[in-house]
DNA sequence: CTTGACCTTATAGTTAGTGAAAGGTTTAGA
DNA sequence: TCTAAACCTTTCACTAACTATAAGGTCAAG
């Protein structure tokens, strides 16, 4: 399978196959005699395994744990299972964190009164010092 | 006033001081004869004006905007609401995205022994064909 | 024989800085 | 007076995860 195939098998872009190679998060698969790469079902099997695991959120470097996992027969689930935890507390964190900014800008929201006028008091606290509004 | 003093006053690091100018987001300073950067009031209100919206969550392009909409006497004030109106559509859009990642890495823990065993749900769904779990 | 769709590589750009290297200046202390 | 620390300067390289571009080789159809 030529490269070109296997990414629209994926939905991976072909580029993205040949970034994912050369930061050596898949095997390379072989080439053949024109230097075009030659995909085996396991190649594409462990760039599925990749679309995958992106599309759940997790980061090249945590791909990179899982894949190891994956390929380990000896692996624990307890492993993979705080693995998942871990994410998971992240993306809390940052749910939170967005949820503050959204407040705060919302309140700044309806301070300003959206017209013709120049007077905007988003723009006003921006200017003036003051405590930070996060924390 | 050096560049220490006012990365110490405004809380930016001096390296990012550097930065928003090499960038063109602030007015550069003069240089005294030792080539030192000599900042004015002036120069530090902008500053405390990127801490404030950077802290918002605005990005350096809008933080752009948003200068440039402090400068401007003849603003009008529909012009800053709008600005704001579009950022918390986009963090409400990510909180969403983030929330659809939690639910499905959370059913996946559930799913997950988490023990001594190799066997986990979660490398399973992985690495096998599936519809995006997001979409 | 040419056109277009493939494939290859290397390089640079994206965000918003941070770190390091290599050096000049100033100030405080011995 | 010398020296060490604490400033300041610049430029380059690095981060994450690709995407875009350039410049070129290969292959199949008409």
């Amino acid at each position: 399978m030529n490269i070109g195939a296997v990414a629209k098998q994926t939905g991976l872009n072909a580029k993205t196959i040949r970034y994912y190679e050369s930061i050596n998060l898949v095997d390379s698969p072989p080439r053949r005699e024109n230097g075009y790469r030659e995909y085996s079902e396991k190649n594409v099997e462990q760039l599925w395994f990749l679309r995958h695991a992106r599309q759940f959120g997790f980061s090249i470097d945590e791909c990179r744990d899982l894949l190891s996992l994956w390929a380990n027969p000896n692996r624990k689930s307890v492993e993979v299972h705080s693995l998942v935890t871990e994410k998971v507390k992240h993306i809390e964190q940052h749910i939170q964190e967005l949820r503050q900014m959204k407040k705060v800008l919302t309140g700044l929201l309806d301070e300003c009164p959206g017209d013709d006028s120049p007077h905007c008091s988003i723009i006003a606290r921006l200017a003036t010092e003051m405590e930070c509004p996060n924390g």
